[in-house]
RNA sequence: GCUGGCGUAGCUCAAUGGCAGAGCAGCUGAUUUGUAAUCAGCAGGUUGGGGGUUCAACUCCCUUCGCCAGCUCCA
C-alpha cells in the first residue's frame, strides 16, 4: 500500500504528516516558523540538505547557524568554495581532499607552484566573489563508473584514485556554479551563506598522510556564521601566541638553545632550572609516599641487552649508539631495562611485590629534525618514568593506583585531560593473548574509575597497549603527558620471576609509566598553560625589593637576608631607577610580589607588598610576608610545598 | 626526514648589489624619584658557518648548521 503522506517525527517528538517527496527545508519551514536559521537537518540521524526529499516516515531535526554541528558544515563548504577560487586562479591545480577539521577546514591542491602569501589573498578576493554570488549547492547522484570517467576526463588523478577504493555503486557530486566535487555533504545552501573567513596560511601535506606519496599543497582557513566570531577566534590565536613557551622561556629568562650545541637540546638557565628542580623534588616524595623506591640507572648500555628487549629491531632508527672497548652500546631511549635488571639482581617473592622503581631517567631519542619544537619536541629529555612490577592479581590495583596518582596531580596543576587506550601497532613484539590481557587491564581500570575515554588502534607502545593521558594548552593543542603502559612481554624476554607461595617461579606483570612525562614537555606545557605567571610554590623568583630610592638599599637587603632565612626566593633591584620603572620591570618579569620600600617603610621596619595582579597589601613586617608566601604556597600547591621544602 | 619560509647587536626589527642602522636591554655619569618606561653619553657586528659569482655581496648562487609553519612520527 502506498500512501501519499508520509509522517515526520520532529525534534520535540512530535509528529506531522507530509507530502511524500516534501523537502527538508519545506519539513522545517512548516514545522519551525520564523526560522531562517536552519543550514542543514538530522534525517533519521543522518546530516542532510535543506533540499533533501524524504520519500517515507522518518524524523527530523533541523540544524541551526551557530550550531556547532552547522560550522562544521560552513567550513566544509568553505573548502569547497576555496577550492572552486583556487581552480578558478590556477586552472591546472588537482584538488585532493579538503575537510572541516577542528577549528576551520584546508582543502590539498597538486601545484606546479608552491602557494605564496601573495596567493592566499587572491584567493581570498575570488572567494568573497563567489560567496557574493549566492551560488547554489547543487547535490546530483552518479553512478561511480560515470564519476571515474568523468574525473579521469577532467585531469582530477586524485578523484579518480579515491573513487576507485569506493564500494558504493552510486556517489554524489555537489556542485556550486562552474565548479563540481566529489563529496558526500551536506552543505550550506548557497555561497552567500559564507560571510565570515580567513585563510591563515600554507603548508605542504603528504598525499593521504603518507611520506612515500607526492607532497601536495595544503592551504588552511578558518570560517564563521559572523565576524564577530572570526575575529574573537583570530583576537585568540594572538592571545596563545603571546603564552608561547619559546617566546616566554627567552623573556622570563628560563631556558635557550643554542646551535653551538645542537638541535633538539635544552639549557636551563638558573631560573628554569630552578623550576625544574622544584617539580623533580616534588616528584621525589609523591613517589615516596607511594611506596616507590628511588632508583637510577646509567645512560649506556650494551646493545646487545638493547637487542634482548627489542629495542634494537623495533626502535633502532631513534636511538643513538657508540662503540667502546670494541663494544657496541646504546644510548638509553627508556629507562625500563636498567629497572629491570635491578629486578633480576635478586631472587624475588611475592611478599616484595608490587616493586615500583622511579627514576628521573634522562633518555635521548633521535627525533626527526622537522618535528623539534621548542621544550615540547627535544632531542634529550628526562622522564619521570616508573616501571611497577606486580602479580597477574595486583595488576588492576596497580594500574588504578596510578590513575589515582596521575588525577591527584594533575588537580593541582589545574589541567584538563583527556584519556585514550592505545593498541597494538604492526611493529610490535609478543603474543596476541598477551595483548589482549593487557588492553582489557588498562580498559577494565579505567571503566572502574569511571573516566571516559577513546581508543587509538594501533598507537600503542611496541610491547604494549598504553592508557595516554591528553592535557589541554592555551592553543587547545593536546599534548601527551602522562602515558600508563601495560606490558608482558619485558618480563617474558628478560625472564623476570618471583617466588610465589606454592614456592615456585612466576611471571610477574610490568607496567611503564610516567606522570609529568618529560619534564621539559611538561616545562613548555606549565609555561603556556600559566601565560608564564606561575603560582608561587613554582615562581623561581616569588618576589622582588623594589626600593623607592637608593637610600633604603641597606634595609631592602637586611630585608632580603632575612625573607632567604625563612626560605622566601627573594632578589633585589639595586638600580637606581624610578620605583615605576622596578615595577614594571617585576611585573613583565610576572613576579608574584614587589615589596616595596620607602623611608616610610623603613620607620616601620616593614615593607609594602604589592601583587602582580596590581593589588596593594598594607604595611606589613618581613615575617609576616613569608608567613603570608608559606601559607599561599601550601594552598597552590594543596599542602604539598612550603617555604623550605624544596 | 619531506614541502615552503626564514637567519643582521642580548631582544625586536631597518638597510633590494655601492659607508651595516634604530628602539629596548647593558655600561658610565647626572638625577634620588611612592606603584608599568628620568635624562645624557658610551659600548655593542667576521650580517649563523663554509664556498662561489662580482670592481663591489646582508643582498645573487651552491653547501652546511639552526629556527619557523605544516606533513609524517612521538614524552
Amino acid at each position: 500500500m502506498q500512501s501519499n503522506d508520509i509522517e515526520i517525527t520532529l525534534s520535540d517528538g512530535g509528529k506531522k504528516i507530509f507530502p511524500r517527496g516534501a523537502t527538508v527545508r519545506e519539513i522545517l519551514a512548516a514545522t519551525a516558523p520564523g526560522k531562517n536559521g536552519w543550514i542543514a537537518a538530522k534525517l533519521d540521524g543522518n546530516a542532510v540538505d535543506l533540499t533533501k526529499t524524504v520519500e517515507g516516515n522518518a524524523s527530523i531535526e533541523g540544524i541551526a547557524a551557530g550550531s556547532n554541528e552547522a560550522l562544521v558544515i560552513l567550513r566544509h563548504s568553505a573548502a569547497h568554495i576555496m577550492a572552486q577560487a583556487v581552480k578558478s586562479i590556477f586552472p591546472e591545480a588537482r584538488v585532493a581532499i579538503g575537510p572541516a577539521i577542528e577549528n576551520g577546514f584546508y582543502y590539498d591542491f597538486d601545484v606546479a607552484r608552491p602557494f605564496t602569501e601573495d596567493d592566499l589573498g587572491r584567493i581570498e578576493a575570488k572567494m568573497k566573489e563567489i560567496a557574493a554570488g549566492k551560488l547554489p549547492f547543487e547535490r546530483s547522484e552518479v553512478d561511480r563508473k560515470d564519476a571515474i570517467r568523468y574525473f579521469s576526463e577532467t585531469g582530477e588523478k586524485y578523484k579518480v584514485e579515491l573513487l576507485e577504493e569506493f564500494t558504493d555503486p552510486t556517489v554524489s557530486y555537489y556542485k556550486q556554479g562552474d565548479f563540481t566535487d566529489l563529496c558526500r555533504g551536506p552543505h550550506i545552501p548557497h555561497t552567500g551563506y559564507l560571510k565570515a573567513f580567513k585563510l591563515t596560511h600554507v603548508a605542504g601535506a603528504y598525499w593521504r598522510g603518507d611520506e612515500r606519496n607526492a607532497m601536495l599543497q595544503r592551504i588552511y582557513g578558518t570560517a564563521f556564521f559572523d565576524v564577530e566570531a572570526l575575529e574573537k577566534y583570530l583576537d585568540f590565536l594572538e592571545e596563545a601566541q603571546k603564552r608561547d613557551h619559546r617566546k616566554l622561556g627567552r623573556e622570563l629568562d628560563l631556558f635557550s638553545f643554542s646551535d653551538e650545541i645542537g638541535a633538539g637540546m635544552v639549557i636551563y638557565h638558573p631560573k628554569g632550572a630552578l623550576i625544574r628542580h622544584i617539580l623533580e623534588s616534588f616528584e621525589k616524595r609523591e613517589h615516596l609516599r607511594r611506596g616507590y623506591h628511588i632508583v637510577v640507572g646509567p645512560t649506556l648500555l650494551k646493545t646487545e641487552l638493547w637487542k634482548r628487549s627489542g629495542h634494537f629491531d623495533n626502535y633502532r632508527e631513534n636511538m643513538y649508539f657508540s662503540e667502546i672497548d670494541g663494544q657496541s652500546y646504546g644510548i638509553k631511549p627508556m629507562n625500563c631495562l636498567s629497572h629491570m635488571i635491578i629486578y633480576k639482581s635478586k631472587i624475588r617473592s611475592y611478599r616484595d611485590l608490587p616493586l615500583r622503581f622511579f627514576e628521573l631517567g634522562t633518555v635521548h631519542r633521535h627525533e626527526k629534525s622537522g618535528v623539534l619544537h621548542g621544550l615540547m619536541r627535544v632531542r634529550q629529555f628526562t622522564q619521570d618514568d616508573a616501571h611497577l612490577i606486580c602479580t597477574p592479581d595486583q595488576l588492576n590495583d596497580e594500574i588504578k593506583g596510578i590513575i589515582d596518582f596521575v588525577l591527584d596531580v594533575m588537580g593541582i596543576f589545574g589541567f584538563s585531560y583527556e584519556m585514550e587506550i592505545s593498541t597494538r601497532p604492526e611493529k610490535s613484539i609478543g603474543s596476541d593473548e598477551d595483548w589482549d590481557r593487557a588492553t582489557k587491564a588498562l580498559i577494565k581500570a579505567l571503566e572502574e574509575k569511571g573516566i571516559p575515554f577513546h581508543v587509538c588502534e594501533g598507537d600503542g607502545a611496541f610491547y604494549g597497549p598504553k592508557i595516554d593521558v591528553k592535557l589541554l594548552d592555551a592553543l587547545d593543542r593536546r599534548w601527551q603527558c602522562a602515558t600508563i603502559q601495560c606490558d608482558f612481554t619485558m618480563p617474558e624476554r628478560f625472564d623476570l620471576t618471583y617466588i610465589g607461595p606454592d614456592g615456585g617461579r612466576h611471571r610477574p606483570v610490568m607496567l611503564h609509566r610516567v606522570i609529568l612525562g618529560s619534564m621539559e614537555r611538561f616545562l613548555g606545557v606549565l609555561i603556556e598553560h600559566y601565560a608564564g605567571a606561575f603560582p608561587v610554590w613554582l615562581a623561581p623568583v616569588q618576589a622582588e625589593i623594589v626600593t623607592v630610592t637608593d637610600a633604603q638599599l641597606e634595609f631592602a637587603q637586611q630585608v632580603a637576608r632575612e625573607l632567604q632565612e625563612r626560605g622566601v626566593r627573594v632578589e633585589v633591584d639595586l638600580r637606581s631607577e624610578k620605583l615605576g620603572y622596578k615595577i614594571r620591570d617585576a611585573q613583565k618579569q610576572k613576579i608574584p610580589y614587589m615589596l616595596v620600600i620607602g623611608d616610610k617603610e623603613v620607620t616601620a621596619g616593614a615593607i609594602a607588598p604589592r601583587r602582580r595582579d596590581g593589588t596593594q597589601l598594607s604595611l606589613m613586617a618581613p615575617q609576616k610576608f613569608a608567613d603570608l608566601v608559606q601559607k599561599e604556597c601550601l594552598e597552590s600547591s594543596k599542602g604539598r610545598v612550603g617555604l623550605g621544602t624544596i
